[in-house]
DNA sequence: CTACTTTACGGTATGCGTAAGCATT
DNA sequence: AATGCTTACGCATACCGTAAAGTAG
């Protein structure tokens, strides 16, 4: 079995050309490289330089041979690669997030009972969620519709309203609700990074133009600030994030009252169960 | 860059099941293995096994490490096998022969010439000695034909006649020469491994019935000790090898009296010029 | 009691770097 | 003179085998 160490060596000698660059690439003595190629010709038991006295070259099998060690690299390297990234998912649970609100209550509820394992959290529409769990792309998915999979295990885990933010005085605010069609064509402010929220605003308000803030702290400034309507979460405004100056209306729009679930695979539920006895319908709420 | 000699320990250890039989079978100790296993762990930075006092186990991540490692093992074995074989490529000279005689009398100078290589003989129809040279199977070939191709570099080197030896009395032996066809239905005694002169034999005399003799020794004892029929050549003939007690024929079909050719690609011929050199047409006669 | 793993210990040998030699450009 | 390969020498350390301890079945 022909040492990596070797051919390492020798596959730098390939691509540097001389042994003194070589042992300045490897961090090395000339000497070491010169004692490290006798020895893995002695080992495969062929010739691969033709030496003369102040130079060394490889010879047509020595050149195959760099060429076929690069093979030899690269499996060694992939395999530790595949290793560590074997381990690192084994250490690492991938959860879905349908909506920003869930990710919030659950992060740290998580970070508490998957003590020292890595979250990785992805938050998008969850239309892909019941595949990617069965791919096991993520462990666990926050959706907000059971899946009704025999495949996959549920429970709800809480409940979200959102409402929206006008102006004292604009007409809309002496509904006791109204709908998101009623608010096609206006600007209105909004986060990304909303999950499923965003695809029905679109279908609802085509001719809207939102006015779209990545950053939290921008979107409350501009909608404390400014006289655009903004979207507002039942789970903010009951811990008191209200804006101050503008009213706020209920939608009345069923896409806009929904319930949250948690989900992963049926076959690991024993592996989640303490994370489920932990959740309730009050959970996110 | 993970030691393929730790791999290759692990791998044992895998199949094995335990350290100690894994010990054995690499003609090793059980602590060196221990040691080896944890240093593998050290390098990869990856928990590997699950250990309780008296037993060691491949955790999940160590039995898909096991099953990679296998990959980098096969790909250093891979290695040393291409480089063995493409250097003993380089030291083997191929030579594909249409005939016996010619490989008699070539084998002697080439060993002279290629002192210290190794001389691959074949011999078969030479059909696709073309190709098989092109396609670098064959370094040099000895054809009873010309091939007339632009790549192919060729010297005519000798010469041979067909006869047949027949019982004084046989009705044939009263013509001064003649075919083939006239052999037709009866059986008559052949070499095995005669290259190309087996396929018009079968050609021309589709009715008779050959008795194969893989032995030179029993084809000249048969020869001379049964009635049957047997194939002579001018080349063993000119050197005093006749059937005694027995009446021997010209045949008159022209592929009975065929010229031999040395071939090589154009390409190689200054690599062969030596051989070249020494041959003529009247070296195989 | 047997089979297995692990730790401890002492010796070997493998491999490194420095220094020096020598040839080529 | 500068560059590059090789050999010689002394040293560090990495690895091995033996011995011994400890544990589970």
């Amino acid at each position: 079995m022909i040492d990596i160490h070797l051919l390492e060596q020798f596959h730098a000698f390939y691509e540097c050309g001389t042994l003194s660059a070589a042992a300045e690439q490897l961090h090395t003595s000339q000497p070491a490289l010169t004692r490290a190629m006798k020895k893995l010709e002695e080992d495969l038991g062929v010739t691969l330089f033709v030496r003369s006295k102040n130079q060394l070259k490889l010879n047509d099998t020595g050149i195959h041979a760099a060429e076929y060690a690069r093979d030899v690299l690269d499996a060694d390297r992939d395999f530790e690669a595949k290793v560590k990234a074997y381990e690192r998912r084994l250490r690492t649970i991938s959860i879905g997030f349908c909506a920003p609100v869930p990710q919030t209550v659950l992060t740290p509820i998580l970070n508490t009972i998957f003590d020292g394992m890595t979250i990785s959290a992805d938050m998008m529409d969850d239309i892909e969620f019941v595949d990617r769990l069965k791919s096991h792309e993520y462990n666990l998915a926050v959706l907000h519709e059971d899946p009704k999979d025999k495949d996959i295990y549920v429970k709800k885990c809480g409940h979200e309203d959102l409402f929206i933010s006008l102006m004292p005085g604009d007409p809309l605010t002496f509904y006791p609700e109204i709908h998101l069609s009623d608010l096609d064509g206006k600007s209105i402010l909004l986060l990304t990074r909303i999950g499923f929220w965003m695809n029905f605003h679109k279908d609802k308000t085509p001719n809207t133009n939102y006015l779209l803030q990545i950053d939290m702290d921008s979107f409350f400034e501009l909608s404390q600030n400014s006289s655009y309507p903004s979207f507002a979460s039942s789970y903010y405004m009951s811990r008191g994030q209200e804006f101050k100056g503008k009213v706020t209306v209920a939608l009345a729009d069923p896409e806009c009252h929904t319930d949250y679930f948690l989900a992963c695979l049926t076959s690991e539920k024993e592996k989640y169960k303490t994370l489920f006895d932990r959740i309730n319908e009050t959970t996110i709420l």
